[in-house]
DNA sequence: GTCTATATAAAGATAGAC
DNA sequence: GTCTATCTTTATATAGAC
């Protein structure tokens, strides 16, 4: 049928199952096998896609992976209430809304196990895509006088990020209510010691 | 000679060697000759250490460092300042000085490629050991009136040790300043997010 | 306690058929 | 695009000498 499958729809579900045992596992601890096997295909068709066998599989998918973070935290940034409140409330239900982009082990882990200068691409991209679109917030909310004007936007969006991500391994052993609500908790006192105020 | 090594001396250089090697790379990513190579041995020599092999070595060396961050923070809480701040600023130092303890690995790539129960084990002695002594300081805190009534300890614990570490993983792009002075300054936030006032 | 040697299994990678 | 080999490397693990 003329309607179906352009010429990369299998590439696409490739990607989609590597992205997802990658980002839940890390690079290391996925296997070939791993991936193909959820798409019922053998390891060695993975080769057909990406020549470059593991690492420029694992490099393209966490190169997407970062961009959709972006892309992701961009719209949920831009919808809902312009406040920052509302802006750090879209990020942070985000963020918990899909798997947990692991900085720690991407950098001390994923990074240090590729061979290319990709790694440099990669932690520049966390930084382009991920830090700097908080960070953009925070300053606009400095220079509007809505937050402290002594406040390091650099420091409290990474820190923002950080913070979001570890609700993902607390309900193993503390959780009693969602994690959204526990997000929106962590927002109000991180407002609060911010001085925030929302009108001018 | 009397004077020297008690029956285990060697085994506590492997289990220091391990303990650096899987604290950084996590469980999968290290292997036995990474670390029997930085002692000099080879990987079969660890065998007769750890006759359950790489398992056994690494539940073994992850109880321990967990026990160790318990003991850390207990004694950084402990000494210093009485106040909530210098217990936070004392654990947040401590945190710093150390590995990053990455608790997102640990709960979804390094416990779920262990098959026996000391999964659970080493999750509970996480929660006993790291959260539950900054939750009781937040109690106290909590009870003596020094911050909101309303705030939940367990979150804050929980939260706090995510705050602190993700900031292992921020010098890579975003470095200004020193993580202690980082540190201090999100610990500034949370304290006034939490209206902390210092005399009861 | 540590070694050499070897067994076994798993994983990345390639060649060529369909 | 995907498969069936097959190759090579790497890793865990065991046996037995020193």
């Amino acid at each position: 049928m003329l309607v179906s499958n352009n010429p990369s729809e299998s590439k696409e579900r490739l990607l989609d199952a590597a992205e997802e045992l990658f980002a839940q596992k890390g690079y290391t601890a996925t296997t070939l096998r791993d991936i193909s096997s959820t798409l019922g295909l053998t390891h060695a068709s993975l080769y057909y896609h990406f020549p470059g066998g593991k690492e420029e599989l694992f490099v393209t998918v966490t190169r997407r992976n970062i961009r959709r973070h972006g892309e992701g935290l961009a719209e949920a940034i831009r919808r809902g209430e312009p406040s920052l409140r509302g802006k750090l409330q879209g990020a942070a239900r985000w963020l918990l809304a899909h798997a947990p982009m692991d900085l720690i082990r991407l950098s001390h882990s994923d990074i240090p196990a590729l061979q290319s200068s990709s790694a440099n691409e990669l932690m520049n991209l966390v930084y382009q895509e991920m830090i700097l679109r908080l960070q953009k917030e925070l300053v606009s909310a400095k220079e509007g006088g809505h937050i402290r004007a002594d406040s390091d936007p650099g420091l409290l969006a990474g820190a923002f990020i950080g913070l979001i991500e570890s609700l993902h391994s607390i309900p193993e052993f503390a959780a009693r209510r969602g994690r959204i609500a526990m997000a929106d908790e962590l927002i109000e006192i991180l407002l609060k010691g911010l001085e925030y105020k929302e009108g001018v």
